[in-house]
DNA sequence: CCCGTCAATTGATAATTATCAATTGACTCG
DNA sequence: CGAGTCAATTGATAATTATCAATTGACGGG
């Protein structure tokens, strides 16, 4: 891979810390793969080949079910994804296709399980990514489980201000249908549920949503304080 | 604690492997207790003082929202549970109960995750367990959005007739609205679902199940070769 | 600049699931 | 052995969500 593209990965928690040498030879091994849009990087039930890293663009984790599909998770630049599998090298639970067109570095499986038996520091790294991976998928469930859907929009939407340091002005990347999938439910019901949300302080204008009452939000939401929380 | 529990402890996947020295750290630091049935161990928002090692007895991992709760995951002997918060030393996400009278090894937190850090095999091991936790929740999540309740029940018991090595007789632990919970539905509608899969290959007795025709039961669940399996 | 395409919305209806209510049945306690 | 308790079941209804159908609106290509 190119050296200018090394710094921006380096700095992920999950490379930070290990050994300069071990990162050496693990970057060395990489490369870079720019992926057009709409591309399946993988699919449920393949055995993991590589760590993906991606650096540029957008993706999307999914599962299949027969006819529907579901989206699981939406991944930003810069972070690493399905480490899990990498881990336990077991086939991938998720298939992934780029939402948009992808620049994602590929760390060859082998190698880097080979890697993170020796570091002590990179191996931490991997435990505590799971970890939180393990938990925002507990947060994900109980979402899911028992809470309705006007409901898990209204709590997006505050966290998502949240993440952006509470600001009342957000833009959602990709399209409705995207979050309504991510969200467990159909385009359909995302539109109907983001009206409903008009007398709860959201107004929305095509992609660009305004929370224009956060505690009025907030009040209809009620979100957990420990749920409802970036990690 | 006691020397005569350690050794089905010291068996367990995540304590295997490490050094004996150091097990011997953290099994005289720790301390077994027994529980009465219905005790909450912790609750959601807790910071974590201990993991815990169930050795004897059933606990449930469960998540509230308002007055409604959910439970997360049934724990059965011998495993541990709450890795994840320990890990991150984060306050919990879920909240356990004993289900029946438990007897639980409780080990310092400070000191496990001290341990963790200067022993690799243990390290590896957490990791690999929260490699596991993870897939397994991301199956659950999977199992939520986009199969329907009936559903869901014939692919549990799918699972729960594989993990017994096939067995066809299925004896549930615990009551039904445990796992109408556990399930994501109410326990009239387990009710429901139970009666509908007569028609495919299911009877029940009590907490009694047979699979009478897997085949059919098969044809109606629609497994997923890589979902719905062991790990 | 118009047309075709497709995401998004809106309305009507159907399916699924939850809630409320009543009853049954098993078990314990006195 | 009978009363009380509670899980489980069953029926009726309500709420939630999905599906189907039609329309609107934005955008890019010819």
């Amino acid at each position: 891979m190119r050296e200018g593209e090394r710094p921006e990965i380096a700095k992920l928690p999950l490379f930070a810390e290990m050994k300069e040498e071990q990162r050496e030879r693990v970057f060395s091994a990489s490369h870079l793969q720019v992926f057009p849009p709409q591309l399946i990087l993988f699919d449920v039930g393949q055995k993991p080949d590589f760590l993906y890293v991606l650096v540029d663009g957008l993706i999307e984790l999914f599962t299949t079910n027969g006819d529907r599909d579901s989206t699981m998770a939406i991944v930003e630049p810069v972070s690493s994804f399905i480490l899990a599998a990498l881990v336990t090298n077991q086939p991938f639970l998720m298939s992934a296709r780029t939402l948009q067109s992808s620049r994602v570095m590929l760390i060859p499986a082998d190698l880097l399980r080979d890697v993170i038996k020796q570091d002590g520091a990179l191996m931490q790294e991997a435990m505590r990514e799971l970890a939180v991976g393990y938990r925002h998928m507990v947060r994900a469930l109980t979402d899911m489980k028992l809470r309705q859907s006007t409901e898990r929009l209204g709590n997006f939407l505050l966290l998502e201000s949240h993440k952006r340091d509470g600001a009342m002005n957000l833009q959602l990347r990709g399209e409705k249908k995207l979050l309504a999938s991510l969200l467990g439910m159909t385009p359909e019901n995302l539109s109907r549920a983001l009206s409903a949300l008009a007398k709860h302080g959201v107004s929305v204008a095509g992609g660009n949503i305004t929370i224009t009452d956060h505690d009025a939000l907030v009040t209809f939401a009620r979100p957990d304080p420990f749920l409802d929380k970036v990690e």
